[in-house]
DNA sequence: CGTCTTTGACCCGCGC
DNA sequence: GCGCGGGTCAAAGACG
């Protein structure tokens, strides 16, 4: 997540489209006026008062465009600045992790957890050169780990945390330290894929699930977003840090109640679909602001409603 | 009938 | 070498 967080500005263009508007509805009034067809001078005015009004409302939303882009650019620059404090947190937990884990029992699992700490690749070559050390070669393969802590409600004892990903559970075990099972599950979206991810309460909280995931994803993400993360029994579930080298610990709030296109509880990528719709928005707004046909339809329409309503008027009266 | 979950058994590393 | 504990396997059952 880089923080070259796209421009969010919504600029809809709406004073070259004033111009243009206003500019069209002259044309078309001069060249009513050369036909001499159906324009008096009252008729004139009158289209002028109307033209007068629409261009004020114009003006108002311009006004109003300019005061809500102003409020995005400072969402942006709240947005840029929790983001810095986010970064900060994790390279700080990182740290405090990467203590207390020296002392635990699996020297195996303290090597594997370091080396993720410090952000090595995983692959063989870089963590495990010597063979004679490894007596496995799947165990040279250090997996990228990460952590993922979600809120869910204490009384749904299913170990399902839904971040987008498939997975199929293949074991659950009671460990010594946790009263609550552990489960273990491996990614089934796509045939080959590494990555296992663990999930088990935490000890402290019975309302925090704690998942773990190890390994990276070698396909993509292109199953349909959650549809809702606080409801039942969808072993769906979100990336959460997984791309991430350091074990970052995210906590995901899943007792709020979940909206019906709810992405936003992707840690890593809430922030990017919001900014891809909003860069979607402007491209639509830019290109039908660019595009002739479609001001002059605009133009054609505003024009015929007023020149209907104007006529409309006389011919009743 | 195919897929997924459950769960007991088994394997393996580590500490004593 | 033995026991313990974490991780994985695979048969059986559940479910759609």
């Amino acid at each position: 997540m880089e923080s070259a967080w796209v421009n969010t500005t919504l600029d809809l263009n709406i004073n070259s489209f004033h111009h243009t508007s206003k500019a069209l509805l002259l044309l078309l009034f001069q060249k009513r006026e050369a036909d001499g067809k159906m324009v008096d001078s009252d008729v004139k005015v009158a289209v002028k008062q109307e033209a007068g009004v629409l261009v004020e409302e114009l003006a108002r939303v311009s006004a109003e465009n300019k005061k809500l882009t102003e409020m995005l650019t400072v969402l942006c620059e709240h947005y840029t600045s929790l983001q810095n404090q986010y970064k900060e947190l994790v390279s700080k937990n990182s740290e405090t992790e990467a203590a207390a884990t020296s002392s635990k029992k699996r020297k195996a699992e303290c090597e594997d957890y370091s080396a993720a700490m410090i952000g090595f690749t995983a692959n063989a070559e870089s963590s495990c050169s010597d063979e004679n050390s490894c007596k496995k070669p799947k165990e040279c393969i250090k997996a990228k780990v990460s952590r993922a802590c979600v809120r869910t409600d204490p009384s749904d004892n299913s170990l399902i945390v839904r971040d987008g990903y498939q997975w199929r559970k293949y074991g659950q075990k009671v460990t010594r330290d946790n009263p609550s099972p552990r489960a273990y599950f491996k990614c089934s979206f796509a045939p080959g894929c590494p990555v296992k991810k663990k999930v088990q309460r935490s000890a402290e909280d019975p309302s925090i699930l704690v998942a773990t995931y190890e390994g990276e994803h070698n396909h993509t993400l292109h199953s349909p977003a959650p549809a809702g993360l606080s409801s039942a029994n969808n072993p769906r579930s979100a990336p959460v840090s997984s791309s991430s080298s350091a074990p970052a610990t995210v906590t995901l709030d899943l007792m709020k109640p979940a909206r019906s296109d709810d992405v936003t509880k992707k840690p890593t990528q809430q922030v990017d679909q919001p900014a891809i719709q909003q860069v979607l928005v402007q491209q639509m707004a830019a290109s039908l602001t660019r595009d002739p046909n479609f001001t002059a339809a605009l133009a054609a329409a505003i024009s015929g409603k007023v020149l209907d309503h104007k006529f409309g008027d006389k011919f009743r009266s």
